[in-house]
DNA sequence: CTCCTTTAGGTATCTAGACGAGTGGGCGAG
DNA sequence: CTCGCCCACTCGTCTAGATACCTAAAGGAG
């Protein structure tokens, strides 16, 4: 008993101008909207759907390629394609760098997850000084060399967030920022520490489709854009202290902003 | 003189597992990084491509569905596939709601516009009380019914930015939000004016692709995601009156936010 | 019972070609 | 000279295979 006997998907309109592997990844698609495909489930095989329509399979391909686009489903080698399910998201609120959170000890990223009972990790650690990108250069105030940290946060084995904090040699060399593991609060209670008490952060945020590299370091499936935010550190008296340059898969993500109405 | 023989690509590497039509896309992005092709420049045609990697078609036609994803190139029918030109983003910094602003009187999309030589314009404008959703009417705090006002922005013709908002119908009917015009500062100074004034926003930040109305709605070219905002205004006695359902084309613009360190 | 092989059923890649349809330049008729 | 048509070039869609490789389950060897 194949599912398609059973009404899940209707039949082409040859009348239609619109392309026939656009109507099916259209029935394909208001059927998984519609709930009769859930996540997780598998969608009917390129065989199936090619007697179900009667075309070609790179036809029906097609189609499904479509859907890829979108990130509405996968495909998985040798088994099928399955309606892509949702990622649980991590909310990043607006407060995750007040003071108070950080002089807990743990860093943010740990404890935030351990709130919610999943696994933390973080690995891809380096730390080495080097040349600075014109970006990081102007936004840090004409620096040429800076320390950069770069590490990889993952959720339950699962890469969510690539980031690199660049910072101004003269403020980072040779102290706990210099190292793999700053220390309990990261590297703002050591700058803190250091004399440079934070002020504000700015951030940017841009959203765009990844780059093979950042597929292949964050485990991308077709289909989910990234979110590149970048923030910088102010200390009391103005300067630049740090920049941070983070790319997030999308798909796991939720911003979280407070303004001011002033 | 093709353009393929003075060396811009190179050649297939028989003995890689890496898929041909996956080689062919990683030199076109590269020689498209490289800035061996610039923005708005068109690439080899299909029949040129294949003749130089001798391929068939389809396999062709494969890479470039591969960079058209990623939002690289883009394909115009009869013509040819071109670099995709960046286009100018639209910064939305974190002020942008300041009471400040919004006594200048004009609405701040058009002011703004205006001051960088853009040629805005806002249509689609549809306004009518419907059911309020799920979602808002827990953001609004539990109400059935809600003003809503749509309306899509372009820039010098481009939509870039389609936004609904959403008002409880004891604060907003019968008053000149519920008029197709709000006047002078938008609806925010007409809310403050009926003696909501407002207190702070709050917003959230999603990227993800678009669905296929999206595309539609905002012209969106194959691999540009959309930044979906939902903001929520709350007046001084902590009440939400407005949520704010935006959805943008994530190629125009960047937003910008400021944190306190406290 | 365990482990390996086989096999059926999936997707991944590629070929070769056909026809459709949009674009733009060249050329001939007027 | 201008207008309109034709044609070459381009991408869009679809067909009908072939081969490769992956997965999972069935079945046989030990």
């Amino acid at each position: 008993m194949s599912p398609l006997s059973s009404g899940l998907l209707g039949d082409l309109d040859p009348t239609s101008d619109r392309a026939v592997f656009r109507q099916i990844a259209d029935q394909l698609r208001e059927a998984i909207d519609r709930g009769r495909f859930r996540e997780g489930e598998k969608l009917p095989s390129e065989a199936e759907l090619v007697d179900h329509y009667g075309v070609s399979r790179m036809t029906v391909r097609n189609s499904f390629s479509i859907l890829q686009g979108e990130g509405l489903v996968h495909a998985e080698h040798g088994k099928g394609v399955y309606v892509r399910p949702r990622p649980p998201v991590r909310r990043l609120a607006s407060d995750r760098f007040a003071r108070r959170h950080r002089e807990q000890g743990k860093s943010a990223f740990i404890v935030e997850a351990d709130a919610v009972g999943s696994h933390p990790k973080v690995d891809s650690l380096e730390v080495k000084e080097e040349k600075a990108s014109q970006d990081i250069s102007t936004r840090l105030g004409s620096v040429r060399r800076v320390l950069a940290r770069r590490r990889r946060y993952l959720l339950d084995g699962r890469p969510v967030e690539f980031a690199t904090s660049y910072l101004p040699l003269d403020i980072a060399r040779g102290t706990q920022i210099a190292e793999p593991n700053p220390g309990p609060g990261g590297i703002y209670a050591r700058l803190e520490e250091l004399g440079h008490r934070l002020d504000h952060f700015e951030e940017e945020i841009r959203a765009r489709m990844p780059s093979p590299a950042e597929v292949k370091t964050l485990h991308l499936a077709a289909g989910v854009p990234v979110i590149h935010l970048i923030r910088t550190a102010f200390d009391t008296e103005g300067r630049a202290v740090e920049v941070c340059d983070t790319v997030m898969a999308a798909d796991a993500y939720v911003l979280a902003y407070q303004l001011p109405a002033t």
